[in-house]
DNA sequence: ATCAGGATTGGCT
DNA sequence: GCCAATCCTGATT
């Protein structure tokens, strides 16, 4: 099923561990997903966080209610997708930063330029290329909209790797402030992460 | 009005 | 490992 607004309510952390296993997908020309391998969380107070500084037109999603995308463009050309989470208002929320593919393969390998499997969506630019998201799905409900996540035993009965490993708990990449906090998540045994 | 820098990636050394 | 690409945001003048 699509998990509902009442399982992005809860705390930040347990949400980012929860979706681990999940599975993203996009639905526009084509239906492409992946399930959700490597996340991190963005709380409240959190130096790190894009609503540390308090709202402002590019993160307004952020402070809006939970279960809807944030997306936002990075270094003029990347984009990246989170999921809002806690109470509205808190601007909380989790970055999906891999997936491991699990269907519509040949359309993300098109729109990578690779056919390695472990190229096609182990980084949060990476991802967003592979399943089409884009700027336009800001602020989109993940319910209800073209933008989904599914709970983990939905649309197969296959599982990502290392799905009975122990969930990794370590430091975020690629930020500066609050790099000491360890509130980034993956599956030991899993490939499909952006890096160990 | 100006400017530094960023939750990244891919190509080159 | 290092660095350019590329552009928007937010802070400062």
């Amino acid at each position: 099923m699509i998990l509902p607004p009442s399982f992005y309510e809860r705390d930040t952390v347990t949400v980012a561990k929860d979706l681990l296993g999940c599975l993203l997908v996009h639905r526009n020309e084509t239906a492409t997903m992946g399930w959700i391998v490597e996340v991190e969380a963005y709380l409240r107070d959190d130096p790190a966080a894009h609503s540390y500084r308090g709202e402002t037109p590019r993160n307004r999603a952020m402070f809006g209610p939970a279960g809807h995308a944030y997306v936002y463009r990075i270094y003029g050309l990347h984009t990246c997708v989170n999921v809002v989470t806690g109470p509205e208002g808190t601007g909380e929320a989790v970055l999906v930063r891999a997936l491991e593919p699990a269907g519509g393969i040949e359309f993300m390998q098109a729109r990578r330029g690779t056919d390695d499997p472990l190229a096609l969506a182990s980084g949060p630019g990476k991802l967003t290329q592979a399943l089409g998201i884009t700027m336009d799905l800001d602020g989109t409900p993940l319910s209800g909209g073209p933008l989904q996540i599914w709970s983990p035993e939905s649309l197969s009965d296959r599982r990502p790797e290392g799905t009975d490993g122990e969930i990794v708990q370590t430091t975020r990449i690629g930020i500066t402030k609050a790099a000491d906090l360890p509130l980034r998540f993956y599956r030991n045994g899993n490939r499909y992460i952006s890096r160990r």
